[in-house]
DNA sequence: ACCTATTCATAACT
DNA sequence: TAGTTATGAATAGGT
């Protein structure tokens, strides 16, 4: 009920999550509200946020929404410290139920267990490992790039060096360490770079981007096929 | 939200009440859950009916939320250095630590918290990603071929069918049959499929993949807007 | 915090 | 009790 679709899932985005919980949260407790007084109901309810900061809503007390909660349920007193140990075997449960879930969501993103799905949750999955497949190029394809300028930084200062040094050996004359002496890679004489401001061109690198065939690839020419 | 505007009171007619109650509880859960999931927050919700009766939602453990409520509310620290105990304790403290690690890996096969990862590992999971594709993709287009074949074979069944009633309605002519008639798509003369030989062709049925458009938005004319 | 386009929940009805 | 549909409400994405 917003402008475009979402999936019901964890948002990612930290200050997206905080807005949406502010609105849902208050969205949620509104309905509460309206269920108890609609039809007669005794209503709970409680929300903590992933900060850990407690919202609730009762329309009665909380306190006796929770005590009768304990005796419809086999009078298992909260605070009793003997049910500790069973509180403790349940979380474990919990979390062991979680795990597995977890455990097959993960199977079906490895492409595999993938018998019961429909035709639709396919195509959500392939949807997602689509994108994430996007979201890994992107950020591989940044840190070559990173890499690849540091590089061209630390080979430029070292070529300013090497400038310097042989300035220092052979004096100040340019055409005869032009006519004598290259760098480390055998490529350029010194003079031509001298002041070090063209690093990038320094040891001629540069991305291959492999996108192109990769993901998608045929903005441009339609005659790309896949 | 609905065919007319109401307003929040009491609803008099008990089966109205009844109905809106079984509706809108159904609502509330689903959104709570919604909040739990989108926000990573923990719920728990407890709704009794006018009868009485309870229903509940806690994307935990109902008692972990009370506890977790209480601990809130009164500082009551839980301080009970039990052996068995303390056992349900470290073991939900070693399964929430796989979850989490579980939890983290699924994020980055979602292509996000991608931050800490090598190039290597980055291209094993783009690796991972598209073999993963691969499966989606193979088991969809599986799917799809199984459906076709289905429907090939039950149209061949009812062309046959068609056939013989023909053949019973205008006797054993089939120039006459050809000349005047044509079967229920209105495409093919009747005698052109005697024997139903030719399922395939029978619907003109075909897998057109959508993958071009669905994961290339861009390829073709740059007009296409979403 | 406010603004809309859009999706969603549901009131009335069957 | 369950299904359908017209309508108002909630809210996602943007400012």
């Amino acid at each position: 009920m917003g402008r475009g679709k979402i999936v019901i899932r964890r948002i990612d985005n930290c200050t997206s999550r905080q807005v949406t919980f502010s609105k849902r949260r208050k969205g949620l407790i509104k309905k509460a509200k309206e269920l108890a007084i609609l039809c007669d109901a005794q209503v709970g309810l409680f929300i903590f946020s992933s900060t850990g900061k407690l919202y609730e809503y009762a329309n009665t007390s909380m306190k006796s929404v929770i005590e009768r909660y304990n005796s419809c349920k086999e009078d298992q007193q909260v605070t009793n410290p003997d049910s500790e140990l069973k509180f403790w075997q349940r979380e474990a449960d919990i979390l062991r139920q979680q795990l597995q879930a977890l455990q097959e969501n993960h199977q079906q993103m490895m492409g595999e267990q993938l018998y019961g799905l429909s035709i639709r949750s396919l195509q959500d999955l392939e949807s997602q490992l689509e994108l994430s497949l996007q979201g890994v190029r992107m950020k591989k394809e940044k840190i070559l790039t990173d890499e690849i300028q540091e590089l061209n930084r630390k080979g430029s200062l070292i070529h300013q060096e090497n400038v310097e040094l042989y300035k220092k050996v052979y004096g100040t004359s340019d055409t005869a360490a032009t006519a004598t002496s290259k760098n480390a890679f055998g490529q350029f004489p010194y003079g031509v770079f001298e002041g070090g401001d063209c690093p990038q061109t320094l040891f001629n690198l540069q991305l291959c981007l492999p996108e192109q065939e990769q993901y998608c690839e045929t903005s441009g020419s339609g005659s790309a096929t896949k």
